[in-house]
DNA sequence: GTGAAAGCGCTAACAA
DNA sequence: TTGTTAGCGCTTTCAC
């Protein structure tokens, strides 16, 4: 079976086809009556208009991208039912494709974009894109990008972030106020432009602080984090506190203090940054700073909509503050 | 700035639009000089095909629906995972919309799909959905529509599923195995039907063997599966293995292990049935049933795949086989 | 209050 | 080998 179009309303009413259109508009000009017999025809037909017709004919469509390296990633799952859920209220449907990491899918999936011709698009960059000509180009067409967590170190864009500096900063502030002299603190890949923001703010809130022993280990996995905890506490001198920067991390480690039996706050303390899914499901639950997806990704849209609406000429960076929440673990 | 059309490309040629469109088609008509000047210039326009005016004009879209109770969820981001790639493979993109659970919300997602006149529909239904003659519906306007995961009793339909009874029955196999005398088993809300196949395979299993002290808890959170084990291990006579139905429950268990320092598999055995991600992150890891998010999205894309080249004829119910992984944990 | 007509960008049957 | 034409389903201007 074939949908129900205008123009077979049209026919069988013996009306034109703008009548039906003006009509399921509940345009003023047309007469109650024939509002009323279009209407009811249409339910009954089940007729739901051609976006693709619409879109064609009106040159918008009411789509947005969204490129993130990998679906299976708790805090791009929580950013992206943010957007999803903002994007379905103002009647936008939502288009989400993995990059896998990879600057040629991400290529290809802005191919796609542009042929869809989509309203906007959220994107969250591979760590090897080098190059973000392909994104500019799309100012022409005017598509707005909104780049957000691993985002670009150009000027002449918008992107949102975490911010890093300050959420680092707290934790640093702290192991600073528990008095902590001996901390391990694990942090992520060092290429990351995340890692590196993230472990300068640290490393600058305690510089001052010369009698704490500060230990730093880079882990490219849960597994790795793990083993940097498990090595650290078969030394004699154990930590006193450990610091993880990621939930990737904090899993890692805390798979250790299982293994090991560490029993924290007591024996040493935990602290991690974290969307605070993670810190829930231990016991004591860990004390995080919280880097909410979720948070990111109402501000990623509410940014979208400032570009949607014409405000397209500013280049801006926002930030997400970070707030500490207590779990009982340091 | 506007996109390129054919038309532009035409009129700076001095060709036909059509001419155009074949030679970007690489149509074996047109001559090798025109098409290389034709490509160039397409190439040097950045132009790509306007996709809403191909679909109107062929009545079929590129386009996949899938909806979700929650983005937000470890085994359905493995699912979408692996249909979003299969998809994109052969050139698909896939609009994903959550329901949060709510049937107002899945006719209203339906609809979008409708509008956008998507090729087919992968949906995992909330527990309130009583009627899917909604989706019933898209049959006359061939749009094949794949359950998955949590599906509708009746039979006129495609749908996917971990072999619940199957995996349940290994579960329970363990614990006989294992000679459990006193078993807590925690399943999940009692009006899914994933719930019901599980619990039942589960209690069949077990009913010709009396010497097994069985209770079973029903939890519709992680905090209630939480206390569920609290409240029996404080009981005297504790019991000597647990088994959690999801990954939900057992995280809600293992935070009770953690804060009653249970330890396992000494003191108690606990299994679980899961994807494998949260069994990893303790220490003894978790013996668990394996349920693949990405099997069952692999196997759902099959499915679409063979409604889609026109085999729609079949009703069928397809299950994916769940394996015992052994953690240590029992 | 309603209709006719043009056109969004593309494909494909038919003509030359 | 290339061009002409009609039409996909819709919106919107202009006319009556």
């Amino acid at each position: 079976m074939v949908n129900t179009t205008l123009k077979k309303i049209s026919e069988i009413l013996g009306v034109s086809i703008s009548t039906v259109s003006r009509a399921l508009k509940d345009h003023p000009d047309i007469s109650t009556e024939t509002k009323r017999k279009i209407v009811e025809l249409a339910q009954a037909l089940d007729y739901e208009p051609n976006i693709n017709a619409i879109n064609l004919r009106t040159r918008n469509s009411k789509v947005l991208g969204l490129m993130v390296p990998s679906l299976a990633n708790s805090f791009y799952d929580s950013f992206m039912s943010a957007v999803e859920a903002a994007s379905m209220k103002i009647g936008y449907a939502l288009v989400i494709m993995q990059s896998g990491d990879d600057p040629e899918v991400e290529r290809n999936i802005l191919k796609i974009y542009k042929q869809n011709r989509v309203s906007g698009i959220f994107a969250c960059l591979s760590p090897h894109t080098a190059d973000i000509e392909a994104f500019q180009k799309l100012k022409d067409l005017d598509i707005p990008v909104i780049f957000f967590d691993k985002v670009p170190q150009e000027d002449n864009c918008h992107k949102v972030c975490i911010a890093d500096e300050s959420a680092s900063e707290q934790a640093a502030r702290v192991l600073i106020a528990k008095k902590k002299k001996n901390v391990l603190a694990i942090f992520g890949n060092k290429n990351l432009s995340i890692t590196k923001s993230r472990l300068e703010a640290f490393l600058q809130t305690l510089s001052n602080h010369s009698d704490i022993k500060l230990t730093i280990g880079h882990a490219h996995s849960s597994q790795e984090a793990h083993d940097i905890t498990s090595a650290f506490f078969s030394e004699p001198q154990k930590p006193d506190a450990v610091f993880c920067m990621s939930d990737e991390i904090l899993t890692g480690a805390m798979k250790a203090f299982q293994e090991l039996k560490i029993n924290y706050p007591e024996e040493t303390g935990i602290i991690a940054m974290s969307d605070g899914y993670f810190p829930k499901l231990y016991h004591p639950e860990i004390t995080y700073i919280e880097t909410s997806g979720y948070k990111l990704g109402d501000l990623a849209f509410s940014m979208m909509m400032t570009c949607l609406n014409g405000n397209n000429n500013f280049n801006q960076k926002l930030s997400i503050d970070a707030a500490l929440v207590e779990g009982g673990s340091i």
